[in-house]
DNA sequence: GAAGCTATCTTTAGTTT
DNA sequence: AAAACTAAAGATAGCTT
């Protein structure tokens, strides 16, 4: 037992070509990697994920609060606004300016606030099912998935389908009973050039 | 010039009370996170992503082959199937089995995939739209936005109406058009079928 | 094949330029 | 305030059990 007992050799980085030997090198990377993303979190108070698919496909992961909200974050900062092609009449009057504007009525702000998050959180809703669902979609190997992939493919197709035109139907039915949410709609026209004249703040 | 001059001190795993000596420490120490990352990624052949968020909420991330490709194989992990509330019938007859089974054309199944195929792409396409929107949508703090905000959020919410109109017309044109998709869901339905009894791979 | 060991390599806290 | 320096602290490659 004392064939010069060994300490650490330095490794070049490339793949690891013995397979037993990678397998012990990740394991003890990846939890040093964590180690290293915990700390940089608790010295720095900061939100952090990672996430790491092992050589045999499985995942782990690092979160701080969760690997779910700072992946929110994340995506949200990078897209920012996806700039959809209809008309934006890219509305840069910044409204910060000051005072108290013109005659404002703070009751019907609310209500357009009330209907905003309703609004939003149907589409949050309905957004994650749609979201989980091309996640798979997407990524499935279709060529490599067999009969009984195919089968559950085919039947999360025909789901999404009637997911579509369930949203649809909603759609439809908000956009008939809206005859105040339109008026609303010419508020905030007016807001807008309240706000041009003097601005305002709430 | 010789004030014992001075290697590394031990601190303690806190938060750092100083402001730019933590600055410092978050780019010295996620500098370093980041190179342990991309070592293990090439050491080991895998895929990882490491998002950070500064103390001034600034993003960084590291990822490969690219964050975003890592995010989605994560979350297809975590939601393997959202479980729609329809029929399905836990098609659980696996077919993995071996030999060349009862007479099934090829040609036929070339057919299903390239369908498949193009489904897929168009529900990518308007799924990553949608996830943006919704990314947006679901976080802006509706409260704080400001007028202008509020005339943008408004906008937004419009689009993503006629969105899925639009995702609603396809579909519906789809279903129309779909004779012979429908036979090839019979199709499906007689392999599985000729599987339970001698089992196919291709 | 996971857990422990230890010599060595790597990171980084505090300082200096 | 960013980069360079230095030496202690920390991570880990190869070995052993």
């Amino acid at each position: 037992m004392d064939k010069s007992n060994s300490g650490r050799q330095k490794i070049p980085i490339r793949k690891i070509p013995k397979k037993n030997h990678l397998q012990v090198t990740f394991s003890k990377r990846r939890a040093g990697l964590f180690k290293k993303a915990s700390e940089l979190c608790t010295l720095c108070g900061i939100e952090i994920a990672v996430i790491v698919f092992s050589p045999a496909g499985k995942a782990y992961s690092f979160g701080h609060p969760d690997v779910g909200s700072v992946v929110g974050r994340f995506l949200a900062h990078q897209d920012p606004i996806p700039t959809g092609g209809g008309a934006h009449r890219r509305q840069s009057a910044v409204v910060k300016a000051g005072g108290g504007g013109g005659g404002l009525k703070n009751a019907q702000l609310a209500q357009i606030l009330t209907q905003l998050e309703a609004e939003r959180d149907h589409v949050e809703m309905v957004g994650q099912v749609m979201k989980a669902q091309e996640s798979w979609l997407t990524r499935c190997p279709v060529d490599e998935l067999g009969l009984d992939g195919l089968v559950r493919l085919r039947s999360e197709l025909e789901e999404l389908k009637l997911n579509v035109a369930k949203q649809q139907r909603i759609a439809l039915m908000e956009a008939a009973a809206a005859a105040s949410y339109h008026s609303s709609s010419q508020f905030l026209e007016v807001m807008n050039f309240s706000s041009s004249t003097g601005g305002c703040k709430f």
